[in-house]
DNA sequence: GGTACAAATGTTAACGTTATCATATTGACA
DNA sequence: TGTCAATATGATAACGTTAACATTTGTACC
């Protein structure tokens, strides 16, 4: 017990006691062991995080916050990347679960009914950040894809651009795609123009991918003045094969993205496109778990962080 | 005892047994507690990994590779990302022992003292994957950044460059630039060339940063005929510039790159560079913890993965 | 039905902490 | 010096699982 004070209330430890107990600890190379430690105090000191890929900067800027925001409490984040399966995501929650995290962290806003069923009952703070969902399990940290998408739709029917194209991925498996495809649509609508099933693209990922989906959407007939590309990704293999082809942007075609991606702002025209405060979504989501975990909070708090229209030369 | 048969040994349990623990489990809404097993089966079914940065996609995708392998397993990863200071991987490693996990992955291989005190004391798997270095703690996973940067020297030699710049991150604090900057020196010292320390640029990251270096070795009298750029950040930072300022690729000057990002393949001109095994350097290293804790291994490998030259049109 | 053996199930204790309560020590003050 | 309260230290049990061993049940065979 002495050894447990000193270790984690020093105050109640006399300084002569304290420094025996430091000085056997390191004759003994002793190490704490947090299981030990969890099982008794029933906190493991530890935060799931769950995001479809790793290897998305996006993804992986909102990781980086988190796990800043919780070093302090010296509090580690078991990370799974799952895809975009909720079945995938249902399995790895279990599993995770099974650990007592402190936390869960989930940037999917779909979930399978037993996921959902499974947080609920596990009673851990739940903390969504992919989208502002009208249906959270619990908390949520994030900004709103449709009304993002809507204020890009709004920005380019402004710069007069009237046959305007869409690229995204597959909005079946992506709920943040069609929430995208869901603004869109309503800019499109509150411009008072026509959707043209035509002048919507669903794709894989990657530049060629934009690349393709640029090519075919200036193909159509008439040609489409502009074009949403719902990820930097698909805009920025846009951007350079406009520039391979020396169709101009925006004269020949406007380009917008979303997401900011670094190399957004470095492309020749540059890119205009949405930016997202993935760090500090990640970093809000990290003070949020705590303020929980300090018990000055019960859930159940969301949390829109916005986001901002980047004007640049594609447009 | 009969539950924990029929969930991790069912064979051992009879089908009638098995259906009245999975009914009990259902109803009770029972959870396993893994740190409870955890601590009297002394495993925690945890890999630790440490990255300089999440935000780099060099290093989520060998996260990737690892996660993906451990998934099978029913392992989970704990990532923190700590910088380039080894200090504070120290403070990281320290706490992350703590967890008592099966295995430590460190992309890092530049330690303090005390990390590899505690870290052999502790008689954990240690992989270290950022390179193959020539002191390991235990085991490596990798390629050899110097030898992959002698290589690109030595191909940009061939091409018949001779006045060849060297952009790379600051040498001091991060290990595997001071190895590619041995790569090239060897590389020219091989082809009898004089290097010339007006033409080593050690800079911060990002894509402006390479735009900066390439105009600064430019203005040399006599101006550099090739830069090999030891990220491909600053390398197609680098060529956006060239484009923006007319200046031709390879002609004016030829532009060589280090990792392989995805857009390298899709600039104008598309870019030379050192292509990396990331994902499978993640890959492997799971495996071996696997084996490892399968008893199938007893540590102190060195898995060299290698690297290749991708030619492009930028050399 | 009884024996022998294997398979299935059960019992006990232990893993390394910390919550809780109990005791010992210290210091202030009469 | 004795008393009281505050502070520091100590003892015990419990957290939820599983290793190790013990017992019961089932099955094959004579």
């Amino acid at each position: 017990m002495t050894v447990s004070r000193a270790l984690h209330q020093p105050q109640k430890v006399t300084a002569k006691t304290r420094a025996k107990v430091h000085a056997a600890i390191e004759r003994l190379g002793y190490v704490p062991n947090a299981m030990a430690s969890g099982i008794r105090s029933k906190t493991s000191n530890t935060v799931a995080l769950l995001i479809p890929n790793m290897q998305n900067p996006l993804f992986s800027a909102t990781a980086h916050g988190i796990i800043q925001q919780l070093r302090a409490r010296n509090m580690s984040v078991l990370i799974s990347d799952v895809g975009y399966a909720p079945e995938e995501e249902e399995r790895v929650v279990a599993e995770l679960l099974t650990r007592r995290p402190n936390g869960i962290v989930l940037h999917s806003t779909t979930h399978t009914v037993n996921t959902r069923d499974m947080l609920r009952r596990a009673k851990v703070p739940v903390i969504e950040i992919g989208d502002l969902c009208s249906d959270p399990i619990d908390s949520v940290v994030s900004y709103s894809n449709e009304q993002a998408a809507f204020v890009m739709t709004e920005h380019l029917v402004n710069r007069g651009y009237r046959n305007i194209g869409f690229v995204s991925l597959r909005t079946r498996d992506n709920d943040r795609s069609m929430k995208r495809r869901q603004g869109y649509l309503r800019g499109l609508e509150a411009a008072g123009l026509e959707p043209q099933s035509r002048n919507m693209i669903e794709t894989v990922s990657g530049y060629s991918a934009g690349a393709r989906a640029l090519v075919a959407l200036m193909e159509r007939d008439p040609p489409v003045d502009a074009i949403f590309f719902s990820g930097d990704v698909h805009a920025v293999g846009a951007v350079l094969e406009s520039n391979r082809r020396g169709w101009r942007i925006p004269a020949d075609v406007a380009i917008a993205g979303f997401d900011d991606y670094e190399i957004a702002e470095h492309i020749h025209p540059s890119l205009t496109t949405l930016t997202i405060p993935r760090v500090e979504i990640g970093q809000r989501t990290g003070e949020m778990i705590i303020a929980r975990l300090d018990g000055e909070s019960s859930g159940g708090e969301v949390l829109n962080l916005g986001f901002s229209l980047s004007i640049r030369s594609s447009t």
